[in-house]
DNA sequence: CTGTTAGCGCCTTCAA
DNA sequence: TTGAAGGCGCTAACAG
């Protein structure tokens, strides 16, 4: 059977393609009479306009996701998956629909962005995450597409016009650091991953920040950048832990990494916390999972993902928009700390 | 600045609209010096032909994955972040998009199944899972919609002319329990979600397919139907452990509830593997963070992904398909089981 | 309130 | 090898 147009419609009904097309989009502007005909007629024929015809005269409603990392060698954290999750339910609720993007940070990967916007596949852009010197930011703003970040940047002054959502990184990581060193811990490492990463770079800046403020002085030695794969991690924080047998406390970037650093800490015959007290961030299910419960900044995940959707359709609707958005975080205590024994 | 149309690039290169439209999708049926012309204005002007209107003529390439459940109350699995994974690579290498939706399996949802389709904003579907009677299948295969199911369908004979792609659930779970049999198991329960999903359905067939073969009677006490919600699963299986006090070991529905199936018998005071025996489905990074290491049905899930949205395209593409594709599965031996004490 | 007309941006005949 | 013309399905401006 071939595809019903606005004609067939039109046709049955005995009323032009400009009626049919009103009765659609404008119902009230149509007389009661010919409006119901025309109802009529595109249930009996079943009659579902083009998409693609629309799009011609409106936006198509579609917004890409531009993933953190590539999905082919990184596989979905839990983390992102709560955001999508957001993402997805927020977009259900406004009509919108979401693009997954999966786009190198390198020239090609910026002119995918561009090519997708202009041929109009997407309306706009959510970044989810921000690294220094960004190119897929500086592109963004060079072509004038509209976008919203997850994450922070690394310049102030001259990104003026981007709109952001995020939780406050920096104070996050000072509350973590300020909770080891009330418990008495003055040799507390960080085990980050790549500080190309804003957020990453934000973190340790708290960390470093709340060891300042207590007259602790940076240990270079203690601060450890990861990769992000599972396995490689696992024997990266052996070696470390192998290494700087002074910490006596840990602050990890994410509860599944937390977890997989207390399976490494066992297998070396640490415990935890008794021999090592560990903080981190994150409550996913990775968190609920590990054992000692994890003392862990909880950030609204799912929550952050309605709102950046939330935001994107506003600011493609010219809605009035705070440009910074901060969302509040909490700490989870957890018994993944004590008082340092040695 | 306007949008840049097709116009604009045969007034600035001088030539038609129709050269420059061969120029883009046929560049050989054009003489090398016009092609170079017009490609030098497209480059020039930064021209992107508009995908919407294109789609007037050709296929949108874009294709709808139905989740599981709604996202709203129900957390992206492992698993479904790891299909997704690979839709998403899958789909990028092949020129295609992913809409990810979530429908109710109700009428509604069954609408907007078609209207989506009608309305040309998805080519086709990808199913992942599949429920006895399922009104999702039979809407597409009503309304000849192009779709590909990741599982089985409960009735065989109506529904010939589907495509299907999953491992044999049934023999997986054979396998587990032989296992346990052949360690010397004989009170053997199964942790399952509900059965209204066929694959939860073939895991039972095949769990009481074994028992049957090793000449053990199934005790419908022994099978527990639990909900997907982590927390809600914690206390059914509690009370589950508490009242089959009999039970040796368990087969389980996932990794992720066997994490958590561990933490609640240790919170009874039983240890895996030495009071309980536990062996699950899935091998995600919640198998790695187990202790002890779960012996598991370990599913290729990213393959799965990556080869439901290639065999998708080839039914777009009206290529040759294997109808029933199945994959390999593979069991991988952990440490949560041993000879039953008791 | 409704029909006519024109046009969105592109592709695809059909001639030349 | 190229251009002119028509049309895809729909919406919007303008009459009536």
């Amino acid at each position: 059977m071939a595809k019903i147009t606005i004609k067939d419609i039109a046709s049955y009904a005995k009323v032009s393609t400009a009626t049919v097309s009103r009765v659609l989009a404008t119902p009230d502007k149509v007389a009661p009479a010919t409006r119901a005909i025309v109802e009529d007629a595109v249930k009996k024929l079943g009659y579902y306009p083009s998409i693609i015809a629309q799009g011609m005269h409106h936006k198509i409603k579609n917004i890409g996701v531009i993933l953190n990392r590539n999905t082919e060698d990184s596989f979905f954290s839990p983390y992102l998956s709560e955001v999508l999750r957001g993402l997805v339910k927020s977009a259900k609720d406004l009509g919108y629909f979401i693009q997954i993007l999966t786009c190198e940070r390198d020239s090609e990967g910026c002119d995918e962005l561009v090519s997708l916007y202009r041929s109009q596949r997407v309306d706009g852009y959510i970044l989810l995450s921000s690294k220094v010197e960004d190119i897929f930011i500086q592109t963004l703003i060079n072509a004038e597409i509209p976008f919203i970040l997850h994450g922070n940047t690394d310049d102030n002054d001259e990104q003026q016009q981007i709109y952001t959502l995020d939780i406050d990184n920096v104070a996050a990581a000072q509350e973590l650091v300020n909770y080891l060193i009330n418990l008495g811990h003055r040799h507390i490492a960080m085990i980050n991953s790549s500080t190309d990463y804003i957020y990453n770079q934000e973190r340790l800046q708290g960390y470093k920040l709340a060891l300042n403020n207590a007259g602790i002085v940076v240990n270079a030695d203690f601060i450890c950048e990861t990769a992000e794969n599972l396995d490689e991690f696992g024997r990266e924080v052996k070696e470390f832990l192998l290494h700087q047998p002074q910490v006596t406390a840990v602050v990890c970037k994410s509860d599944i990494s937390a977890r997989q650093l207390i399976m490494v800490a066992n297998s070396l015959g640490m415990h935890v916390p008794h021999d090592l007290s560990i903080v981190c961030f994150n409550e996913t299910y990775a968190a609920k999972m590990a054992q000692p419960q994890l003392t862990t900044i909880s950030i609204p995940i799912y929550q952050i993902g309605i709102e950046l959707l939330k935001s994107m359709v506003a600011i493609l609707n010219h809605q009035q928009l705070c440009q910074r958005q901060l969302f509040p975080y909490s700490v989870i205590i957890g018994n993944s700390c004590q008082m340092p024994v040695k």
